[in-house]
DNA sequence: GTCTATATTCCGATAGAC
DNA sequence: GTCTATCGGAATATAGAC
C-alpha cells in the first residue's frame, strides 16, 4: 500500500474525530492533528467543516446501510434473514462500535438534512419484506402481525447496546473485548428472541 | 403556585435546552432567554456552564431511575414487574422524549464522571431481581437465563424507538402524537416479547 | 441581586508567502 | 499544495455600576 494521499489522510482522520465526536464536539484542529496536517488544508480540500462533515457522513452511511439491505433482498426465509441480519449488524459494529452513536446524535440534531441522505443512499427494501412476511403469515409459519413491529424490535436489540456501551461497561465491569465476545454471544440470543416472537 | 425564583427559572431553562440540545449544543444566551433574564445571572447562580450542566444532568438522573428501581424491588411476579416496568418507562417517556437522547449522548461524551452520577443516584437492585430469577427458574416458571440479557433487552425495546424516534417519523410519516400513540401500543408488545422469550 | 459593558478564550476561515 | 500568521465571530466568563 503506498502512502495514502492528503485528501485520504483527511478523510480518514475526519472520520476517527467525527464519528467520535460529533460535529459539534469535534474540532477542526483535533482533525488536522489526526492526519498530521496543518489546518489550512482541511478549508483547501473541502469548503467548510460542514462539508467535510456531510462527507463522512455520507460515506459512512453508503457503507453501513447496503451491506444490510443486501440481506433483506436475499433469496432466504425471513428466520434466516433476521439471523443474518443480526449477525451482519453485530459484525459490522465490532469493527465500528461509535457509528451508533455518531448516527443517533445527528438525526437528533436537525434540520432533517441528514435523515433525507439516509434515505438516498438508496431506500429500504420495505416493500419485499413487507411481501414475505404476508407470504410467511398466509402459509402458517409466522402469526400474524406489523411488520414495523417486527423492524424495530430487531434494530433495537442489535442497536441500542451499542449506545449503552459505556453504562454496560460501568455496571458490570467489562473491557472492550468482553463487551464484544458478549454482544457476539449475544447475536444468537437476540435471533433466538427475534424468532420466537413471531413463530406460529 | 407563586412567582418561581431566578433560581428555579434558571433551572427549569437550563432543563429545557440542555436536554434539548445537550452540553455542547446548548448556549448560555438560549437558557438566559428562555428563562427571562440576563445571562450574567446564570454565572451568578452558577459558576460555570460545566457546572450548570452537572446540576441538570443529576436533577435528570434522580427522577428517572428511581421511578424504575421501585418497580423492580415490588412485592410482583416477574412478569407483572416487566409489564410495569415497560408501562412506567414508556408513560414517563411520552413526557420527556429527549431525555432518552440526552443521557445516550453524555454519557458517550467521556470523561467517565457522569456515569459514575449516573450509579450514585442509586444502585439498581439487580440483586434483588437475580435473587428473584433464580427462585421463578427453580419453580419451573421461567426458562434458565442470563439476567443481563433480560435486562438488556427491556431496555433495549422501550429505550431505542424514543432514539430513533427522527427516523421512525422519516419513515412512517407519523406526526409526534401518532408516534406517542404507537408507543402506547407497543408497550403491551414489548412486554410480550420480553415475557415470551422467557416463560418456560 | 440584577443589569450593561467588556474582557477572554476558542475556533472556523482566510490571506499571503513559499 | 503546503505552510504561518491572522482575522472575525461567537460564546463563556467577569467587572463594575446601580
Amino acid at each position: 500500500m503506498q502512502t495514502p494521499s492528503t485528501e485520504e489522510k483527511i478523510l480518514a482522520a475526519a472520520r476517527k474525530i467525527f464519528v467520535d465526536k460529533g460535529l459539534e464536539g469535534a474540532r477542526m484542529q483535533d482533525i488536522a492533528d489526526e492526519a498530521g496536517i496543518n489546518k489550512a488544508m482541511l478549508h483547501y480540500y473541502f469548503r467548510s467543516k460542514e462539508k467535510l462533515f456531510d462527507t463522512i457522513f455520507t460515506d459512512v452511511a453508503k457503507e453501513f446501510l447496503p451491506k444490510l439491505f443486501a440481506i433483506l433482498t436475499a433469496d432466504k426465509t425471513l428466520f434466516e434473514k433476521i439471523e443474518l441480519f443480526c449477525a451482519a449488524y453485530i459484525e459490522h459494529e465490532t469493527k465500528t462500535p461509535y457509528v451508533p452513536v455518531f448516527i443517533i446524535k445527528e438525526i437528533n440534531r436537525g434540520p432533517k438534512a441528514l435523515m433525507q441522505r439516509i434515505t438516498q443512499v438508496g431506500s429500504p427494501p420495505f416493500d419485499a419484506v413487507i411481501a414475505q412476511i404476508k407470504r410467511e403469515t398466509k402459509a402458517g409459519i409466522i402469526k400474524p402481525l406489523e411488520p414495523f413491529d417486527l423492524l424495530l424490535n430487531t434494530l433495537s436489540l442489535c442497536i441500542f447496546p451499542y449506545l449503552a456501551k459505556p453504562m454496560v461497561q460501568a455496571v458490570t465491569g467489562m473491557n472492550t473485548v468482553q463487551f464484544n465476545d458478549m454482544m457476539k454471544k449475544r447475536c444468537a440470543t437476540v435471533s433466538k428472541v427475534i424468532i420466537d416472537s413471531i413463530k406460529a
